[in-house]
DNA sequence: AATTGGCGCCAAAGCGCCTTGAATGTTGAG
DNA sequence: CTCAACATTCAAGGCGCTTTGGCGCCAATT
């Protein structure tokens, strides 16, 4: 290695060695500089970090996780079955949780876990110790993964929570069921009836919270049950389209929805047109609003009423939840229950006398 | 460490010094045992396997990666901007390419990078040697990025091209010049004169040929070229109902729309029915589909006319390509453009005079 | 019987960093 | 002037794995 080569040239990264030999230190002096020990002269520490800059010097971050233990990363494990491929939502929650990762110095470990192989995968995750610990997505009611995780030991958040496991573990979720008990209180209170629910699929917990809140308030307000009203399945554009479709051919058909996402609501709001219907006025949609920034419902007066609850805001949180059970590791486990904001928009109206 | 913590106990992993003093045989015979090295007899070879099995063995991907030289990962670098966060084609692909990173044993490393702070990040990807390389999103003309990575001498492939670089580097692209020149012509042969182009940020490599698709057709059919007629940005249903809306209210309407995804597609749609118009009888539109599994144009008749492509597909392809040039390095690099097929749906009719 | 050459296995070095324990230099109190 | 106390720095060991270079051993060759 001679002069050239340390000079500034990119892609020719030093490691601690050359680094220390260059300023004549020793690693240890050099390493303690850089991570802020105190043992260190101020005058060196300084002339350590403009070396370091100057030298695009970053330690390697395999010797670095070995040395002290600490992979510096976070998994976050999506599950994916055939038909569900990479919901926005998790995306979007991906992207609020990066940004608190890149603050802290951690880096973000991305898995697919395709239905069936989830077991071998976080125990995979779990003994190959190439993080720290993990965010686990759509927690489904009784969730094994919960007890799993537990045994093995590696930290985890939850975004959403198994209502059905009474241990001990650290979630972020909305109150799903407050939210949806106001959604149709609010349809409820505009005069309709016959209120038909389009949800996720009901093996996820979120979506039988949801149903509960819908339940609950139609029961509070002495209105029928109506099973035949109640739809769930992937929130998919082309299901809300067949769910309100098959709801709009009816003899008896509802006056308003609940959708339990926006996606889903595209297609309702297309079958309702197709019926000759006018969102608004024939017709009220309440939908759920995970605030996408890629599937905006915004403006003035919003296109769809909604409760409204920021997934990305979610995935900040989330994300530091983790680091301080990483970093704090006796502390209780921490929990987090996010309000929904109920937003009046274009799409609500009272019932319409046919 | 004792008999009892040496069984099958979840969680607790052993190292291979465990193992291999488990079994009474040296860490490399178990480590050549393991990675198939010829030289180790074959009964050892399944005597060890077995047991790193019942013991749940996987060696730390850190203590791996550093004594290889070789991470075993990759990274996606997402750029970010205020208004876009996380584009669901980003993720769809990213599905597609976990599958051939879960299959050859590699890991998924997420990057987001906000704009501005871009060079820095893809160096101190390079430098801290977290990854074996990395895909490159959304590719802008010109883009400094790839001068960037030539020197830093990191293997990448670009989802996507910058046709303005002339210099080689390895690229996964789909032909959306003639996509859109395609899909184009097909609606000046329905009879359409007036095609208004709702594309994405022309700053985008992608959008600019797809645009030139859309020039090229209208040239060679004598129709003038109407700026007034195009427009850029990002492709979500705001900007898609805003564009179209604005579109119908002019005194002479267009009527036919090539709109350059789903999402926006969603919006120019709305903007129809409010027009009181029917789509594919009164309004023709083309959309390009990436066949996103959560946003599925399907049917026996699908809903829009498209060119599609699956993204998802790219992504599989693009990892494929990524893990041969890292495991090949003096081979050419690969190149590799996906043709959209062009699939006739409802939303396209022949011009409907008024 | 002596030599060769695989085969099967092992000890030890090294990947790049952090960290422990010790060594050196400096200062101030006694 | 001596010695303790502090401020700085360093050499060396270890994180868990792979890999180099050898070392026995036994069958085959001469």
């Amino acid at each position: 290695m001679h002069l050239q080569s340390a000079l500034n040239i990119p892609g020719s990264d030093m490691d601690l060695k050359q680094l220390s030999s260059q300023l004549g230190l020793s690693q240890t002096t050099v390493s303690r500089a850089l991570n802020d020990y105190p043992e260190v002269n101020e005058n060196t520490r300084q002339r350590v970090k403009r070396a370091a800059v100057k030298f695009n010097y970053r330690p390697n971050a395999r010797a670095t996780g070995l040395a002290t233990g600490r992979a510096k990363a976070i998994g976050h494990v999506i599950p994916m079955n055939s038909t569900e491929v990479f919901n926005p939502i998790f995306a979007e929650f991906i992207a609020g949780a990066s940004q608190t990762y890149s603050k802290r110095g951690y880096e973000l470990l991305l898995t697919m876990a395709p239905s069936g192989t989830e077991d071998s995968i976080y125990r995979q995750i779990a003994s190959r110790k190439s993080v720290d610990g993990i965010i686990v997505h759509a927690p489904r009611i009784n969730d094994s993964r919960i007890t799993l995780l537990q045994e093995l030991a590696l930290p985890f958040v939850i975004h959403g929570r198994d209502t059905a496991n009474k241990s001990e573990y650290a979630w972020i979720d909305i109150n799903n069921r407050s939210a949806f008990f106001q959604a149709t209180k609010l349809l409820i209170d505009l005069g309709h009836t016959d209120i038909a629910l389009i949800n996720g699929s009901e093996a996820l917990s979120f979506a039988c919270r949801r149903r509960s809140g819908y339940l609950d308030a139609l029961q509070q307000a002495d209105l029928a049950i109506d099973g035949d009203l109640m739809f769930e399945g992937d929130l998919t554009e082309g299901n809300g389209y067949s769910a309100a479709t098959e709801l709009l051919t009816r003899p008896r058909q509802p006056t308003a929805f609940l959708v339990s996402s926006y996606t889903g609501a595209l297609g309702v709001r297309r079958a309702i047109h197709n019926a000759g219907l006018k969102m608004g006025a024939d017709v009220s949609v309440v939908i759920h609003d995970d605030d996408l920034s890629y599937f905006h419902n915004s403006g003035d007066v919003p296109q769809f009423t909604s409760t409204r609850s920021s997934v990305k805001q979610a995935g900040t949180l989330a994300a530091e939840m983790l680091l301080s059970i990483i970093e704090n590791p006796t502390a209780q486990l921490p929990t987090r229950l996010l309000e929904a904001n109920l937003i009046i928009g274009a799409s609500t109206g009272r019932r319409h006398h046919r």
